[in-house]
DNA sequence: CAAATATATTTCAAGCTCAAACCTTTTTTG
DNA sequence: CAAAAAAGGTTTGAGCTTGAAATATATTTG
C-alpha cells in the first residue's frame, strides 16, 4: 500500500526527550494525545458493552448515575448529572424503560415531572456491567501503575473549575 | 433544588493526598477523570467551531487529516488515519464536498476508488480553522505548564502499544 | 478465462447528540 | 386571581456513529 507520509515535517514527534515547543504547541500536542487515548479507550468500550452486554456507553452511563441515587433522579437533574442535553436522554431512557431496566415515577405533587429509578432488574443487570467496567478499565489501562494513575488522576482534577461529582 | 446526594460514602475523593485505593480503582479513577475532561474540552470545541465556524468536530477531523496528505487520502485510508468506520466518512465528505471544501478525484487505474483533497477553499478555511483551534486548546488547557503537559503526553504515549500518526 | 476472492466504497437501520421549538404544569407577580 | 414567567419534559431536524449488507470493480487462481 503506497501510503505516502504527512507533508508537514514532523517536528516535535521525537520522543520523551525532544526540547518543549511554544505552550501553545505543548497544551496542544497534549490534547492530541490525550483525545487518542480516550477514544481508544472509549472504542473499547463499546464494543465490549455491545458484545457482551449487548448495551452502549450512553445506556451504561445513565444506569450509572441512577444507582448512585437510589430515591431516583429527575429527568433534567439526570441531565444535569451526565452533562448531556435534555432532550437526549429522553429516548435512552425509553429504551431502558422498553427493556425494563429503569422506571418513571410520577412525582406525587408535580404533575410535570417524574422520577427515574432503576428496577432491581436494573440493579442487578448494571452490578454485572460494573463489575465487567472495572475489570476492562484496569487491563486497557495497565500501562499506568497506581501510582501514576494517581498523579494523571491529580493533573485533571486541577483543571477543573467549576463542576462536581461523576463516577461509577 | 433538593438534590440528595449519592448513596455511596465516597471513600476515595479526599483530595490528592488520599492514600491509594487498589491498582484497579486507581486506574478506575484517572478513566473517569480523563473522560470527563475529554468530554468537557471536547464540548467547548464543538460549541466554538458551531458557532464560530457553522462547521463540526468530525468535519475539522477530516479536514485537519486531509490536510496532512496535499496528495490526498482515499475514503478507505482516510477512515484508517481517523480510526472511525468506513461508512461513516462517506457522509461527512459528502457535505464537505456539497459545501466546496473537499473533491473527490478519480483514481485514473480503479474505477472504485477516488482520492479526497482539500480544495482551495478548503484549505483556507482549514487554516483559519487550526489556528483558532491551537488558541482554544491553549485556553481550555491553560492550567497546565508546559512541562506538565509534556509529562501527560508522555504518560499517555506509553499506552499506544501498536499504532502511528495523528495530529493536526 | 471463468469462478472465487479481495478491495473500495456506499447504503442501511438503529442509536446517540445537540439546539431549538413546543407543550404542560407550576410559580411568580402586578 | 389573571397574566407573565419559570420549570419539567418531549419532539423535531440535522448530523454523527457503528456494524452489517449491498455494489461494483480488481485480482487471484484453478
Amino acid at each position: 500500500m503506497t501510503m505516502n507520509g504527512p507533508k508537514t515535517e514532523k517536528a516535535q514527534s521525537d520522543g520523551p526527550a525532544a526540547a518543549l515547543g511554544t505552550p501553545s504547541k505543548e497544551r496542544l500536542r497534549m490534547w492530541l494525545r490525550m483525545l487518542k487515548s480516550t477514544r481508544r479507550v472509549e472504542a473499547q468500550l463499546r464494543e465490549n458493552l455491545r458484545t457482551e452486554f449487548n448495551s452502549t456507553l450512553p445506556r451504561f452511563d445513565v444506569m450509572a448515575a441512577l444507582s448512585r441515587y437510589s430515591d431516583g433522579l429527575k429527568m433534567s437533574a439526570l441531565s444535569g448529572v451526565l452533562k448531556v442535553s435534555n432532550g437526549n436522554v429522553t429516548g435512552i431512557v425509553d429504551r431502558l424503560v422498553d427493556e425494563g431496566l429503569v422506571v418513571r415515577v410520577q412525582v406525587p405533587g408535580d404533575r410535570r415531572a417524574s422520577l427515574v429509578r432503576l428496577t432491581r432488574k436494573g440493579e442487578e443487570v448494571f452490578a454485572a456491567q460494573a463489575l465487567a467496567h472495572e475489570a476492562w478499565i484496569d487491563e486497557l489501562l495497565g500501562s499506568f501503575t497506581p501510582e501514576e494513575a494517581r498523579m494523571v488522576s491529580d493533573h485533571f482534577d486541577m483543571m477543573r473549575d467549576d463542576d462536581e461529582e461523576e463516577g461509577q
